[in-house]
DNA sequence: TTGTAAGCGTTATCAT
DNA sequence: ATGATAACGCTTACAA
């Protein structure tokens, strides 16, 4: 294969020469660059990016760590790589479906510099183990953490929360279902919010149950079937996911039930399907956490201060309210 | 950072030493193998890969290219991984959600030697802009492809689904409804195998519509209302993906018919989902497939040649039949 | 505007 | 069993 030399060769320049017109340096005659990019053209001709990776001491290859799959962690993932993508960055992904070991690969490919940076979103080994790899480059992270090495672009989950509570309010309801999802801090936050929410107004707790860890379609479907023989039921449900409120949506429109006339459905994430559905939801700017993650990394690269944007929710209204 | 030098001065030898140490190479006397490893410890050292990269001419990462998610290629993906990793490669990710750029950066990147080689699962540029790439390295696909340059590890779905057909008609069904996935060689095939099945035994088409496109729970779901329905009803389903069976069985149970007393359902993959709810299906060697796509890449690699699992559809039987 | 040459951190071929 | 040293292909002072 061609390379550097054989084209300086060709064109009858020095390697210098021809470094500068693959790098748009100025100070080379229209003369020459064109020679030179002929020849390149006529061989084929690619830099080597594993020498250019040796020389600058990076090889502009950033991994991101996620634990499997969901809707949400894609479309953050699809705004990373797409503003990476932009400046000139690469992505690599890391799925560990909870594997220890294939996170340290990860971690171990920063240490020995294939990787300029890593993007935690969901982390497997304990947060010391991954702070100890923070002395062999940037490391930020999505879920909450509160920590000198590690950045993170986590958003407080009671405020979001709270705004959806105080919307439904606002919207007259006052029987609001709770349907949680997993056990995490994120969860115990919007109960948080929901405590204080039924303070604040002077709402009575109504008894209704619990739900917890319910994050798919099918737990909203379930939710349903239960909404569906209560005698005292529900005139709102405020939900942990849009994939959740989506299950729940449809199952009761198809036991003959309206929304937003027999109950109102708020989702949260403002993902595909709660546009698809029209639902009420919680918009949480995932895309923007991304670039700030992304910023926050280059700022760490280049010893910069990161322009970063601020985080807010927004309700967005559409027909399931 | 430390560098091989340096461990080299720390330890009183050459690098050469230091190297052999590291790559484990014989000849290398107990006392300063200990010395070197000890100086590797203090001081928190690990080869540069970009250096070795450039020195071998390989980078051991090889490129997956997807077009987007599915429980299928996830497990596909997964399969290759392991094997992969266990000589030594790592896996790059690329999914492209049908962007061209998006693949065509994938195929650049083993131009540039980035990668090693690609493993295209589904691809989106067409065959010749792929195939025009395989000078720089092996590219493999999953899909259905008889090329010179580009080895297939693909399966005719022909064989599998009259499989399925066959073990029906052994069951005593012999009203079968088909329900099919998107339109391509794949479903062509097995509406072809439904034709030779009918005609082999004499069977008269039962004039149900065709279902086309369906390959998702909900997909299934609306099969499912469709059957309750009817009149004359089929006495079983074959289906193009276990999703869908999953969603017929679910609805139909909820609707209060008895799988497999009323209608006999049958899968097609064996994934999580046919396990999880008894689903009788076709199992299709995806790991085998996946070990067959990595060992075809090391032969091309190594220029040996690869050993390959023969690749057979089974019927898997459980309660839903 | 262009060329020379010294690295970047390894591995591998010869010597010894 | 160990050491010199020449690559690998590129970038970038420094010179000219």
């Amino acid at each position: 294969m061609a390379n550097i030399q054989e084209i300086a060769r060709l064109a009858g320049v020095s390697t210098a020469t021809v470094s500068r017109v693959i790098n748009r340096h100025p100070y080379v005659s229209d003369l020459t660059r064109e020679r030179v990019l002929n020849i390149i053209e006529q061989l084929d001709y690619v830099p080597n990016s594993n020498a250019k990776s040796l020389k600058k001491g990076m090889t502009r290859i950033i991994g991101v760590i996620a634990v499997s799959y969901s809707t949400l962690l894609m479309s953050l993932i699809r705004s990373f790589h797409t503003i990476a993508q932009k400046y000139g960055f690469n992505v690599m992904l890391f799925m560990t479906n909870g594997n220890c070991d294939k996170e340290l690969e990860a971690l171990e490919m920063l240490r020995s510099k294939q990787l300029d940076a890593l993007l935690c979103l969901l982390r497997t080994n304990e947060w010391d183990v991954i702070e100890s790899y923070t002395k062999y480059g940037p490391i930020v992270t999505w879920q909450r953490l509160v920590s000198d090495t590690i950045p993170s672009v986590f958003m407080d989950q009671y405020q979001g929360y709270m705004l959806g509570l105080e919307y439904l309010y606002a919207k007259g309801y006052r029987k609001i279902l709770n349907v949680y999802s997993s056990k995490g801090l994120n969860t115990l936050g919007r109960i948080r919010a929901y405590e204080d929410f039924i303070q604040k107004y002077g709402l009575k707790d109504k008894g209704f149950p619990q739900f917890h860890n319910k994050m798919t379609i099918r737990d909203g479907e379930e939710v349903a079937r239960w909404w569906i023989k209560q005698a005292d039921k529900p005139d709102a449900i405020s939900c942990s996911t849009d994939e959740v409120a989506a299950g729940i949506l449809t199952e009761l429109r198809r036991a003959g039930f309206s929304v937003p006339d027999d109950v109102g459905i708020m989702g949260f994430d403002n993902t595909d399907i709660a546009h698809l559905l029209d639902l009420t939801t919680i918009h949480y700017p995932v895309d923007k956490q991304a670039e700030n993650a992304f910023n926050i990394i280059k700022g760490m690269l280049e010893q910069a201060v990161p322009k970063l944007h601020s985080l807010e929710f927004n309700v967005v209204e559409r027909r399931s309210t």
